[in-house]
RNA sequence: GCAGAUGUGCCCGAGUGGAUAAGGGGCUGGUCUUAGGAGUCAGUGCUUAGUGCAUCGUCGGUUCAAAUCCGACCAUCUGUACCA
């Protein structure tokens, strides 16, 4: 629809338009380095591809799931055209601020709903979130009840009512029709209630289809004249229409039980109607001239002659039985689900192969005569289905009779070309071949191992998709009962628009830069929504290219991309992206200052740090938390800086730089060839494998000491901040005294067993050499009883721990540049010192 | 209306029972520089020799312990069958 609204706004021509956005984009694609093979690439506009679209239309139409019967559509009187749902935005036509009206078509349908069972069973076998598959079967809507035939008076047939509440027939006191229902036109014709009738249709036909469902919108309705008979009570009730029964579901009409309803009781009061009460609660008595609201809950069934005293769920399967007895009603399963309307009043799109012929009716065009191409010689005038104005298309003859015909007009919705792509990407589709795709060839690639897309398709996209999939299984295209194996629906992205708060619309992509609304002159305010072509809100990643490069555009994309949530566009931080590429390239490529021969345990941190970020990178990257994968290579680049700065041991440098090079290789694909070259590597690097995790290096160990030299680091800053002191002279750490080790190790024993304080203290108190440090040792179980995982159940021993703080000395006294002086706590007379703890030395600076 | 989701610091955002609420951006300051930029170090709720307190939309509950579990409410976003 782009397209066409391009042709009717501008004058261009829908096909170069497409083209050209084509081309546009997929130079986009290239320049950011997306490994895609355009060797497969297909155009859903291209007679190949549209060909099968027919293919697949007339083989269901030959199966019987393809139909033609009246729907409505938006519509809009002053254009003479159908309007889409988000042209018609707070019932007014987006090009004229004319009302939209709802008008009837006879348009084409395919039975989707015949599938309805298989497509809510398939859900079971496909690992998708759970949020989308619940979606999928609220809009399924599998209800199990009872059709119930009601005569009507006077006339030979029946309208068959679904209800999930057969139990309350006996309560029913009258029925409504949609007010769009044919029999009902047809029964007001030339009567008294025909004024009031179409002054009633054409205000509900303004009316937005779901907003007449709401609950708050007011019923509106009228008597027509007509009865309908209850088939157990043999009772003639009035028939009525009204606003809140939609034509599409179910019969288009329902029973109206006012005593156990609640929109059937209000309807009842506003309009005087009998409430009948048939089920009487367990524990109180209903009154019908004191109810206040209808009574929905379980009860025991009255006035309802045999089946008086009977509990209402049993009832439903009883008078069920009953009604089939009589052959009025039958248990069924209901779905609201609706059949598929494919057919759309425009141009741009696949035309549906039809011939209607005077004589022969309604022909569809021979297969060998596919594909019905889309003609060229069409005018846009914004009124109508341009496709009426090419008088090569419309006129034809007919395949049966020969005889002069016309052809239809209307074009498929293009959910039906992205219904089957994926299986077309396999083996792309020619002009030539007998069957859209080779069975052989598809069987071996599908079904989609990882679909992503966004949420908003969570149902009609990702419905049709596996719709048309089991319609090509049982044509015996393929073998695959579901298209997509694994899914991941990102979010949204979101930008602040132009919102009128009046009209409560947004501003479409023509009045994006104007101040006001152009309905009502409201001035605009902002409000978020989701990327649209036709808001036109959308980004231009070309700019970001431009200015920062091809890979800063896709690091800044792939970092602030979270694609399970949505996003709100912001380019803020898009300068962080370019300045992170630029620091990395020094990083990797410039020598380090100072090279040791000796490996120290700073080496085995860093090597361990490198080891650990690359299991968080995998892990992440497999989750495709895409995002949380560049965080940690941030995290390892300015650790590794770190280390380069203070000297390393060679071959550990050489190591970390040429893995961190794989690592950040798909976020700057482009940068990290030219650094893998520059390292003199002869292979590209996306030819190299993934760095390999060396696991022996993720012992308990080393992740305590890595914490440990950071958390010292830290403390020693937080003090020196404190102190205020710009320069540090001298350092000296204090390791915890023996028996404060032991202690630990018997309360980290004690605590696996109990929590009780007192059981503890006398566990741990029954050493004697702990009694003179008492006060100290209940202070402690306190403190860690109260926060139990603040205390980790690793710690090195007093000597381990004294060894570290004597490795990483040098560190430190880089770091701060001040003395360092490790010692244990027994040997020192300063007060500080006895604060110290397994795993939290004391610190004194000075 | 119905259905699905979301709400974390100035901003983006990780975090589903215990670790200082990860990381980044922005802002402020130090340092380097003739200057700017870039780099770098630090700060960014209150308090404080590394502690303690407060805080994760709001209110209430469960728990030794809650951003995390439960309930209610509020707000935002998406879909609602012709945008794709």
């Amino acid at each position: 629809m782009p397209a066409e609204n391009a042709a009717i706004d501008h004058g261009a021509n829908p096909e170069e338009w497409t083209d050209k956005n084509i081309a546009a984009m997929k130079r986009q694609q290239k320049q950011i380095g997306l490994s895609y093979d355009w060797t497969r690439e297909i155009y859903s506009h291209n007679p190949n591809y549209y060909k099968w679209d027919q293919w697949f239309f007339l083989e269901m139409l030959e199966k019987g799931l393809a139909y033609r019967r009246e729907s409505y559509v938006n519509w809009c009187p002053e254009c003479s055209t159908v309007l889409a749902n988000e042209q018609a935005q707070g019932g007014r036509c987006w090009r004229c601020n004319s009302i939209v009206e709802q008008k009837f078509l006879s348009q084409w349908f395919l039975k989707i709903r015949e599938y309805a069972e298989e497509l809510l069973e398939g859900l079971n076998q496909v690992e998708w979130p759970e949020k989308v598959k619940i979606m999928q079967r609220n809009w399924i809507g599998r209800s199990e009840g009872t059709i119930i035939k009601f005569p009507i008076v006077g006339e030979e047939r029946t309208i068959d009512i679904f209800t999930t509440r057969p139990d309350t027939i006996f309560g029913v006191t009258y029925a409504i029709f949609a007010i769009e229902h044919p029999w009902v036109r047809q029964w007001v014709k030339g009567t008294k209630y025909e004024k009031e009738y179409e002054t009633l249709y054409d205000e509900v036909m303004k009316q937005d289809k779901y907003e007449r469902t709401a609950i708050d919108v007011e019923k509106k309705g009228m008597f027509i004249g007509k009865y309908a008979v209850n088939p157990l009570t043999k009772e003639e009730v009035p028939i009525y229409c009204a606003n809140f029964i939609i034509f599409e579901y179910g019969a288009g009409a329902v029973m109206a039980v006012p005593a156990h309803d609640q929109r059937d009781f209000e309807f009842a009061k506003e309009y005087d109607l009998p409430i009948k009460v048939v089920i009487q609660p367990y524990d109180y008595e209903l009154n019908v001239e004191k109810m206040t609201r209808a009574y929905e809950s379980d009860g025991v069934l009255t006035n309802s002659g045999e089946f008086n005293g009977m509990g209402n769920r049993n009832a439903i399967d009883a008078i069920t039985e009953k009604l089939e007895e009589l052959g009025m009603g039958s248990a069924t399963i209901n779905y609201k689900l609706r059949d598929w309307g494919i057919s759309r009043q425009r141009y741009w799109g696949c035309p549906i192969p039809i011939i209607y012929c005077k004589e022969c009716g309604v022909v569809p065009v021979p297969y060998e005569d596919l594909p019905v191409h889309l003609p060229k010689d069409v005018q846009f005038t914004g009124s109508g289905n341009p496709l009426h104005t090419s008088k090569s298309f419309v006129n034809t003859t007919c395949p049966k009779c020969k005889n002069p015909a016309k052809r239809e007009t209307d074009t498929m919705d293009t959910f039906i070309d992205s219904s089957w792509y994926f299986f077309a990407f396999c083996d792309p589709p020619s002009m030539e071949s007998e069957l859209p795709y080779s069975k052989e060839i598809v069987n071996y690639w599908g079904n989609v191992d990882q679909y992503i897309g966004g949420i908003e398709h969570a149902v009609m996209h990702l419905i049709y998709a596996r719709f048309f999939t089991k319609i090509s299984r049982d044509l015996g295209l393929h073998n695959h009962d579901e298209p997509f194996q694994r899914l991941l629906t990102q979010g949204m992205i979101n930008k602040a628009h132009p919102y009128c708060p009046e009209c409560d619309r947004f501003a479409m992509k023509a009045e994006m830069y104007d101040e006001r609304c152009k309905l009502c002159n409201t001035r605009y305010a902002l409000k978020s929504v989701k990327m649209s072509k036709s808001y036109g809100n959308t980004v231009d990643p070309n700019q970001i290219i431009e200015k920062y490069g091809a890979d800063a555009a896709r690091f800044f994309i792939l970092f602030g991309a979270s694609p399970k949530s949505s996003l709100e566009w912001s380019e803020e931080g898009v300068g962080f992206a370019s300045k992170f590429i630029k620091n990395t390239y020094e990083l990797l490529i410039d020598p380090p200052f100072k090279i040791r021969k000796e490996e120290t345990v700073r080496d085995n941190l860093i090597q361990y740090y490198l080891h650990k970020s690359i299991e968080e990178v995998t892990t992440s990257l497999e989750r495709i938390e895409i995002r949380d994968a560049v965080n940690h290579i941030i995290q390892f680049s300015s650790e590794f800086k770190k280390y380069k700065e203070e000297g390393v041991n060679k071959d550990i440098f050489n190591e970390c730089k040429e893995k961190l090079t794989l690592l950040i290789h798909p976020i700057i694909p482009h940068l990290t060839e030219e650094i893998w070259a520059q390292f003199g590597n002869k292979k590209y690097a996306s030819l190299e494998a993934w760095p390999k995790l060396n696991s022996n290096l993720l012992t308990k160990e080393n992740e305590f000491k890595w914490n440990l030299m950071n958390a010292i680091i830290e403390d020693i800053k937080n003090i020196q901040n404190l102190l205020n002191k710009s320069s540090l002279d001298e350092i000296q750490i204090f390791i915890a005294s023996e028996w404060k080790y032991e202690f630990y190790k018997i309360l980290m024993k004690l605590l696996k067993e109990t929590r009780n304080q007192g059981v503890i203290m006398k566990e741990v108190m029954k050493k004697p050499t702990f009694k003179k440090h008492g006060k100290f040792i209940s202070q402690t179980v306190n403190d860690v009883l109260k926060n139990i995982g603040k205390f980790p159940d690793y710690w090195l021993g007093s000597e381990k721990e004294f060894e570290f703080f004597e490795d990483i000395k040098s560190i430190l006294s880089d770091k701060f540049d001040a003395k360092i002086n490790v010692s244990k706590e027994d040997d020192s007379k300063e007060k500080k010192a006895s604060n110290a703890f397994p795993g939290r030395p004391s610190l004194l600076l000075s």
